[in-house]
DNA sequence: GAATTAATTGAACGTTCGTTTTATTATTGT
DNA sequence: ACAATAATAAAACGAACGTTCAATTAATTC
């Protein structure tokens, strides 16, 4: 056999990004072979080769799509200029709920994006390391605003953007859907313990 | 050649365990090889069967030994009953002190134990997601008597719990002992933020 | 409808993996 | 001194790995 009725470069390529999140995110990038991803895909190995021309280079890929969607995502709900809740404490809020929204619908892709580092070369790792401080600025130049204004007791700026960072990704390690709280709730939450964490009056 | 000169099994099992802490912390289990990890420890790779049956049995030791160690930890530096120490902020206090220093000086124990659970059997999984959970369990135990006892805001336990739990294991993620902060300042800041978190006053 | 291109198969390559087996030497106990 | 045991080396096992290559068929273009 060789070319499948109904093949389409384009879909298949979907379902292999979309079977290789599942499973690197379950088994782990190195426990995971090409000819599991190739099963669950519903196609041979060597058909992945097609899309990606190594095994790394199709989890930088999985990786440059997540943190861009991220990044992209923040862009879209980042309070306007002049608006009233261009101020920290708005921002703050808009900041920490779409992170933990944005985290909770993307799960596997999170695990792989923070979990599977590891297995990069050191360029591409330092392109996604990259992507990611550009993402953390957002949140410390927030504090550094909140803390100027004096609506914010921060004492160090970029150790508590990491301890905020932390504590709102983390949210993928224990929260499952079928659980008493909803994402609503989990999201007003965090956000509550953020205010809280850095002073702001409520 | 078989037996060296001057080789003996507690020395050898030692340095297993170590140089497999920091190759797996480096690389990953799964990355890590039996070959790669008997030539950091200056043996042949069936050496390495004599002390531990398995890939995953040394695994399993080295995440045992981690987390016996953390609970152990805190065992050791709990206020003791009665003690002016005794309620909820000093308790919580007290926790959050020993976690980061406890960590910050395991840094390869930790990053194996947090980030190679998936390559456990369901078993192995079981007992140290046990542990794991019992030392969570003081935290959560603390968390809900500051909240009786009304010195603590707090909207929900668990979820609290962690919250603080991935907030400062998290240091290790940053951490650099080369950074301008010191262990005690690290220590300092995460206290202080832990403290408004839960709405203590201070 | 023929030529071209896109998508995939099936088989194979060399390498590396975790692990086992057997032999050999150092140390310990008597 | 000699037996028993502990610790290791050396070599090998079959299996699985990432990847490549040639062949084959479906879809598209002209």
């Amino acid at each position: 056999m060789a070319r499948t009725t109904g093949s389409d470069g384009e879909k298949t390529e979907a379902a292999i990004r979309e079977a290789a999140l599942e499973l690197i995110a379950r088994l782990g990038f190195e426990a995971m072979s090409m000819r599991q991803l190739a099963g669950q895909v519903g196609v041979q190995p060597a058909a992945l080769y097609r899309y990606f021309p190594t095994k790394e280079e199709l989890l930088y890929a999985l990786m440059c799509e997540h943190m861009e969607n991220l990044i992209a995502s923040w862009g879209e709900v980042r309070p306007a200029t002049g608006s009233e809740k261009e101020r920290p404490a708005g921002r703050l809020a808009a900041f920490v709920e779409n992170h933990i929204r944005f985290h909770l619908s993307r799960r596997n892709a999170t695990h792989v994006s923070n979990l599977e580092l590891r297995s990069l070369s050191e360029e591409r790792l330092r392109h996604i390391l990259g992507m990611r401080s550009q993402y953390e600025g957002e949140l410390r130049r927030i504090l550094a605003d909140g803390q100027r204004d004096g609506v914010f007791r921060i004492d160090d700026v970029a150790l508590t953007a990491m301890a905020i960072i932390q504590m709102i990704t983390g949210v993928i390690v224990w929260f499952r859907p079928e659980l008493r709280l909803s994402e609503d709730e989990v999201a007003a939450n965090y956000h509550t313990m953020t205010m809280r964490l850095v002073g702001a009056e409520t």
